[in-house]
DNA sequence: CAGAATCCGAATCGATACTG
DNA sequence: CAGTATCGATTCGGATTCTG
């Protein structure tokens, strides 16, 4: 588990649990990774790269750790050249899926409200 | 709304609409702060600090702030001496139950397995 | 192909002190 | 009571460049 995780863990009261998933889902791409690895089974990272529309490789890869260390994906070498880098949900991971989709939910009923509300 | 959120609001597409509502709900004591909005009907920042366990004036402050802006939350000031300011849901910010609800879930679990994991 | 190294600007959290 | 002002320290996302 990344430091920062482990932190918010740490200090976790039951009237915070909600920043504990913040906190492990809060970075820039992961939810999307979380999701297109959930439709996708397994993607190198290339094509995660292509799926999420060119992240820097600094970035992603920043992310891709993140998610290992936490425990939600996993990340499988093949020592070959060209290299092969596959990754995958764990089931830890794997079982953040209801959540994501609540997430989705409502982040499209808020984003939709505020589109009326501005053009209005 | 406020110009964070505005900016993801903006950039949304489909694949990170979960992005929206980590951008709005992602504060330093924003779950906290819904929640207990959510139990308590009605709270004075006074109130909200204790509950909070003391956030520094400066930092609620900001955190409410923006759920104002961002329409979850309304703020009502009564020009009296001494002042007093309430804070309530907005319906907007009431539709986030179940979401926070799902956070809340979720992180319970990883919390706890994480846990587990370490006192192995 | 899958990254590592370096550098940067912006945003955020928090401590401390002060005020209408 | 309900904030505001000022200041650090940290973190984070991203651009650029380079490599086994």
């Amino acid at each position: 588990m990344r430091e920062k995780t482990e932190r918010i863990v740490r200090e976790w009261t039951e009237s915070c649990d909600a920043e504990v998933s913040i906190a492990v889902l809060g970075g820039a791409w992961k939810p999307s990774i979380l999701t297109l690895l959930g439709e996708h089974e397994v993607l190198r990272f290339g094509e995660l790269g292509r799926l999420l529309q060119d992240p820097t490789p600094r970035v992603l890869t920043r992310q891709l750790r993140e998610l290992e260390a936490d425990g939600l994906i996993t990340r499988t070498v093949y020592r070959q050249v060209p290299p092969k880098v596959e990754y995958r949900l764990s089931e830890l991971g794997a079982s953040a899926g209801q959540l994501l989709t609540e997430l989705t939910r409502w982040g499209t009923l808020y984003a939709g409200r505020q589109r009326t509300a501005v053009d209005a």
